[in-house]
RNA sequence: GUCCCCAUCGUCUAGCCUGGCCUAGGACAUUGCCCUUUCAAGGCAGUAACACGGGUUCAAAUCCCGUUGGGGACACCA
């Protein structure tokens, strides 16, 4: 084995794939992080390779622990697991100071002593004119060894010549080094910046490609020189299309849920969030389903999508009804639980099997879409009575049903034990016998059995209910129709 | 303003690299029909796209150039 880096014919021919995710903990972890994530999890899977966590807090006025915490459940909640980190660039911080001043001491860096009111105000000054707002370098050549306590430390970028990326998703990008600015890399108050910690890290944590979304693209020519400069190797880049919303525009609060939480809480499965995020910019002929084993055997940068995808909750509303229909039941009824105990059915949750909350999955998951709507779904088949929906009942249980109603009600008690079949058979025989429709006596029992007039087979729903309870329901619909 | 990226049905995409098998395939959504004890689910069918203009070629969705359109970046944010 050798080390993350050999070198052969000017080319890293890595021996293990390397590489990370690197979210900056200002809020929650949305939908675009997770898409980036999940590519990277999925091409280190798919090579053996290690997948590193590694959180930005660079910036403390917008950092929090709260969405440091947010990254990691929601990282847990999609089953994207990390095998390094989480790091923290915080607790990094000498290393960052110490690759700093190794730049300046081989003059890749200078002191800038420009304020950043000024520094902002020039910038403005040239965006008014038309002009490019970059740095003018009026300190470049200023040669200052002694920095008053609030400068800050440039990257000296090259002017000439060019950077070329070849980029894992967009093949070969060139940029003019021309373009390039003397960005910060170290703060007047000793932070260092984005693109000077990324690459500190990247370097040193052995990162063998670098893959992030679209918008980080311009940055990459900024990055390598300093990977240069720092004598390390540069990593392979590749640049995900971004995700956009409706109207084209990056996918933000305005379109709706971006938290991947929010998905959780409307009652999406894990799995549905991570198959529609990899079909984003990622396809594998024309299958639309594919297990977590599928994706990680089948995942491959050839096949993902150079232009940016926008974000369709339809297809993700469906993708998620897919999933709970082909879930195994008691996994589903397992994320189930939370909800119904939220909807305030934590007793009737309790004094419930684990085997019998499945079977009321398999009854329902053919109409929910959502764990949400499963719940809204499974709710009458919690307790002794069934709450009935007032037009429903007054619809279905009239006095003009009630003999027919009798009628059944006593051939079914004449059955010392359920079974779907007989009962089904029998109450076919009753409608027939009587010479109405179906529809007459099915939808009354319906309301009496569930209080609502939607609902899966009655059959089925006896199955469900059992004996005892389809009896006692039927009686009490009865009631209710005698007395209109 | 400068630089960079992108361009197939409304949307996600297959096909593009290695031109002909493309009268452009699948999926979501949508429309109609069927199934049906309700609501779903399911089945079948339909509408719908190669941005535009030039080349190259016997032949272009596929290769080249330009135009247009969309997106991104240009911070002591990441």
């Amino acid at each position: 084995m050798c080390d993350p880096f050999c070198v052969k014919k000017g080319h890293f021919i890595m021996s293990e794939v390397r590489v990370r995710f690197a979210p900056s903990p200002t809020g929650f972890l949305h939908i675009g992080g997770v898409h980036t994530a999940l590519f990277n999890w999925l091409f280190a899977r798919r090579q053996k390779g290690v997948f590193i966590l590694r959180i930005e807090d660079t910036d403390q006025s917008r950092s929090t622990d709260e969405s440091i915490q947010a990254i990691i459940d929601g990282m847990k909640w999609v089953g994207l697991d990390w095998d390094e980190g989480p790091f923290r660039q915080t607790e990094r911080m000498d290393l960052y100071r110490s690759h700093a001043m190794k730049l300046f001491e081989t003059r890749h860096a200078y002191w800038c002593v420009c304020k950043a009111e000024e520094l902002e105000a020039r910038r403005k000054e040239a965006e008014a004119k038309g002009l490019s707002p970059r740095y003018d370098g009026r300190c470049r050549n200023l040669g200052i060894v002694d920095p008053p306590k609030d400068a800050a430390l440039r990257f000296r970028a090259p002017q000439e010549g060019q950077t070329v990326i070849d980029d894992l998703i967009k093949g070969k990008v060139v940029f003019d080094n021309a373009v390039l600015d003397d960005v910060i890399i170290l703060r007047s108050n000793g932070y260092p910046t984005y693109n000077f910690s990324v690459v500190v890290d990247d370097a040193l944590m052995g990162i063998t490609d670098v893959v992030r979304g679209d918008d980080h693209l311009t940055n990459t020519p900024r990055q390598i020189p300093i990977f240069a400069a720092l004598g390390f190797p540069v990593p392979r880049f590749g640049h995900l299309p971004m995700i956009l919303g409706a109207d084209k525009t990056r996918l933000s609060k305005r379109h709706g849920a971006t938290s991947i939480m929010a998905y959780k809480d409307m009652g999406y499965l894990p799995d549905a969030m991570v198959n529609y995020l990899v079909r984003l910019g990622w396809s594998h002929g024309d299958q639309e389903l594919f297990t977590r084993q599928e994706l990680i055997e089948k995942f491959s940068w050839d096949h993902v999508q150079k232009s940016a995808a926008i974000f369709n909750p339809d297809k993700l509303l469906w993708m998620n009804a897919e999933y709970i229909k082909t879930s195994p039941p008691g996994q589903v009824a397992q994320a189930l639980v939370p909800l119904l105990e939220q909807a305030g059915l934590g007793k009737e949750v309790e004094a419930v099997s684990d085997e019998w909350l499945a079977q009321l999955v398999v009854l329902v998951k053919e109409r929910a879409k959502t764990l949400v709507e499963m719940v809204e779904w499974v709710k009458p088949y919690f307790g002794q009575e069934a709450q009935f929906d007032m037009e429903a009942a007054k619809k279905f249980l009239t006095p003009t049903v009630a003999p027919l109603l009798h009628k059944l009600l006593a051939r079914f008690e004449a059955f010392p034990s359920f079974s779907k079949q007989v009962w089904e058979e029998s109450f076919k025989k009753l409608v027939e016998e009587e010479g109405v429709k179906m529809s007459a006596l099915a939808q009354p029992v319906r309301v009496a059995l569930t209080g609502r007039t939607a609902s899966p087979g009655l059959f089925e729903v006896m199955e469900v209910l059992g004996r005892g309870r389809t009896l006692f329901r039927l009686r009490k619909g009865l009631e209710r129709a005698s007395t209109g």
